[in-house]
RNA sequence: GCCCAGAUAGCUCAGUUGGUAGAGCAGUGGACUGAAAAUCCACGUGUCGCUGGUUCGAUUCCGGCUCUGGGCA
């Protein structure tokens, strides 16, 4: 019998932080991030972190346990986050998934392993190396050799996944859509309830947004960026790859203005919303609760109790 | 007031030696099984500023007007 979990997901600036943990505090629970960038220790105000004010002195796992130059991936997330839920259950609470990183949600939801595989970087590399000099199309002929379905599956411009699909048969012997096959038949390993929030106006959401992309250069999104490149990562880091560092790089350089980064770190961030949205749309049986259709947070957190309560956690 | 250059997609622009037009960006939709805040795919009709003229046909050529930028007084 799988357990009862509940998700508050939503593309960035939706509010699941704040709902997350009242309907925690409220009910018994635990919040879980599920969040590929909240991991890391200093990436605070670029993140839009939870604060400790806004955890309501409720315990939230997953959060600030990496250092920046550490790695962290989906099947690191499944592998500590299932340990952490299957923790609050055991003690009889309830563990609430909040975040906006759909794979990771999912994956966890559905229990996928992603093979004993592992990943390689010397590998890796050495199939991107071949994909540069001799071109995307060239490698993923390579791949259409050796595993024709998942050729088929992914675009030859999608490097990255091409890469991935070589590593996996290098490293296992076997195809990843071998792998794939198999665990898309495996029963979800917990019984989820997804809240999603969102808006019944994109506009309104891209307006949040920028209002948000503001009072972090308010709150000091530079000093962070000038700290995070003073460590020196390599370019491959996880942390570097974040939204909001990137993009005020040159600012902190110098290069650019802050205007021009912020605002380019607003457009960054947008579309990386709108990515988000297509991601959980796909989510059978997810309840939407659109925003702007609650007066105040209080609307929000009876609609959202009401779900709990059908759900039959609560 | 005069001279010059512009006026084309939400924005920046290209183009049509006359047959009603296309790039980039923005935007929208989608994919996603160990990098996922990553990576990738698809989607382009707009009074071609207004108005006369020439022409079978004008966004394109000619005239006038309006607006914008620059220059000269």
């Amino acid at each position: 019998m799988a357990g009862k979990i509940v998700c508050i997901c939503g593309p960035t600036a939706s509010g699941k932080t704040a709902l997350a943990a009242r309907l925690a505090r409220d009910f018994g629970g635990e919040v879980v991030s599920a969040d590929s960038m909240q991991v890391y220790r200093g990436l605070d105000v670029g993140t839009a972190k939870v604060t400790p004010e806004e955890a309501l002195g409720v315990p939230h796992h997953l959060i600030d346990i990496l250092d920046p130059g550490e790695s962290w991936s989906a099947a690191r997330f499944v592998e500590q986050g299932g340990q952490a839920v299957d923790d609050i259950l055991r003690r009889g609470k309830l563990p609430i998934i909040c975040g906006g990183t759909g794979l990771y949600v999912e994956s966890l939801v559905k229990g996928l392993q992603f093979g004993a595989s592992g990943e390689n970087t010397a590998v890796r590399e050495k199939y991107t190396a071949m994909a540069r000099e001799e071109g995307s199309l060239a490698l993923h002929a390579v791949l259409a050799g050796k595993d024709p379905e998942a050729a088929a599956a992914i675009h030859p411009n999608n490097v990255k996944r091409v890469v991935r699909a070589l590593e996996v048969l290098e490293l296992t012997g076997s195809t990843i859509s071998d792998h794939n096959a198999a665990t898309a038949d495996m029963p979800p390993r917990y019984d989820a309830l997804p809240i999603i929030l969102t808006f019944a106006d994109r506009q309104t959401l891209y307006d949040r947004i920028d209002m948000r992309v503001d009072m972090m250069v308010e709150k000091g999104l530079m000093e962070e960026t000038e700290k995070l490149l003073k460590m020196e990562l390599p370019p491959s880091a996880t942390a570097l790859q974040a939204i909001g560092y990137k993009e005020m790089i040159p600012a902190v350089l110098g290069e650019d203005t802050t205007e021009n980064c912020a605002a380019a770190l607003k457009q960054a961030t947008r579309r990386y919303a709108k990515r988000q949205l297509t991601w959980f749309r796909r989510w059978e049986n997810a309840r939407w609760i659109e925003q702007e259709k609650n007066a105040d947070f209080e609307a929000l957190l009876q609609i959202s109790t009401k779900y709990l309560k059908d759900f039959g956690v609560i």
